[in-house]
Parts: structure tokens; C-alpha cells; sequence
DNA sequence: ATAATATATTTATATATTTGCATTTATAAA
DNA sequence: TTTATAAATGCAAATATATAAATATATTAT
């Protein structure tokens, strides 16, 4: 319950419910691409992007110079969906 | 966005997310109920249902002495499960 | 080894959240 | 009107979080 409330707050933040966005159907991208999206400085990306991997939102993958981040549940995205929906009225 | 990660934020804390809990299948409770099931102060008590209202997650009805919370919006409990789920490994 | 690029970490400051206690307001019963 | 019960609010101390700037680390290419 403890570990649910630190993921929901790892989401809970806009610029990581657009980060998680753009990370919906398995896609991957780094923390540039994601930094360049979103218009953030690279150390701010990096920092919200550290935040959702440390509470086991995302996972990250090594390839060269870059990092790949990427969803660890699929159907994490419907928790933003689903939030989504409901903010609308 | 905004909205959603509000709603989320109220979410995103291990007392509502027990209070959300209790709250499932359309169960209304008072605060006197919630705040001896969860063995907290009744005004911390409130404080968090008012959280959970003013970011449109709950609703309430008042009944005479009693103010009855329930879910606003029936598949919330969804995010909850969800999360859970994904918490548990 | 050096330079260039991609990430991550540290630090400092500002802001927000949590919690309990004391108090207040609202409603019902005596 | 007084009393009892339910809920909400104001306040303050402790704690947590957000952000940007600067710095550090890792990897690749020259």
C-alpha cells in the first residue's frame, strides 16, 4: 500500500503523466527525445525520469551513449486513461 | 493534465488510498466510520476526505448529524486495483 | 588521451504537504 | 435553550517535494 502510494505519486505530476503519454504501446525513448518533447531542461528530465524508475513506474534500458526509458506494467497506461476520463467533468 | 495530476496527487497517499479502499462498490461511510477504521483523528480525518473531495475524487451527501463520502466516479477503484497490482512486484 | 555527446547527481532555494491539537460550526435530542 | 454528537477549520511544526544551475559521470569517436 505504502509502494502503490509512492508509484501514484511518482505519476501524480504533469510533466511525468506526459512523459508516461508518450511512453504508452511499449514505446521507448530517451531522456533526451523526452526533453526535447516536452521543451524541459535535460537535468529536470532526467530527475522525473529517475523518479519513475526508482518507485518501479519505468525501466531503463542502456544502448550506447543513450538510455531508453520505457513502462514496466502495460496497463500502467490505463491508469492515466483512466484518470484522464474522469478529470473531464 | 492539471486535473488529472491533482486527482492523482489526492490519490497518491496510503490513507486515501485505504479510504478508497473502504469506498468501493458505490459504499458510502462517514467520517466517524472511516476515522475508526483507519484508528486516525477524526480531523485528520476530515482533512484528507476534503482533499479527496476538493480534487474531485469523492462526493459527499450530508444525513442529518452524518456526512456520507462516496466514490464520484465508480472505476476510480480501477486505479486503485491497478496500481496495487503493479505495486506487488 | 582528448573531445563531444548523453545522462545523472548534487546543491540550494522555494514551495507544498502532513499531522495533531484546539477550536468552531452544524445538527439533533433533552 | 442547553447539551451532546458529528464534521470542518485554523494553526504550527515537521517533513517532503520541485526546480534550476552547476557539476560529475559514462560512452563513443577522433
Amino acid at each position: 500500500m505504502e509502494k502503490a502510494a509512492n508509484m501514484l505519486k511518482a505519476i501524480a505530476h504533469p510533466m511525468r503523466i506526459a512523459i508516461l503519454n508518450f511512453l504508452d504501446d511499449g514505446k521507448k525513448l530517451t531522456v533526451t527525445e523526452i526533453h526535447e518533447l516536452l521543451q524541459i531542461e535535460q537535468s529536470t528530465t532526467s530527475h522525473h525520469l529517475g523518479i519513475l524508475k526508482d518507485k518501479g513506474v519505468l525501466a531503463s534500458q542502456r544502448d550506447g551513449k543513450n538510455t531508453y526509458y520505457y513502462l514496466k506494467h502495460d496497463n500502467l497506461s490505463i491508469i492515466v486513461e483512466c484518470i484522464s476520463r474522469c478529470a473531464c467533468n
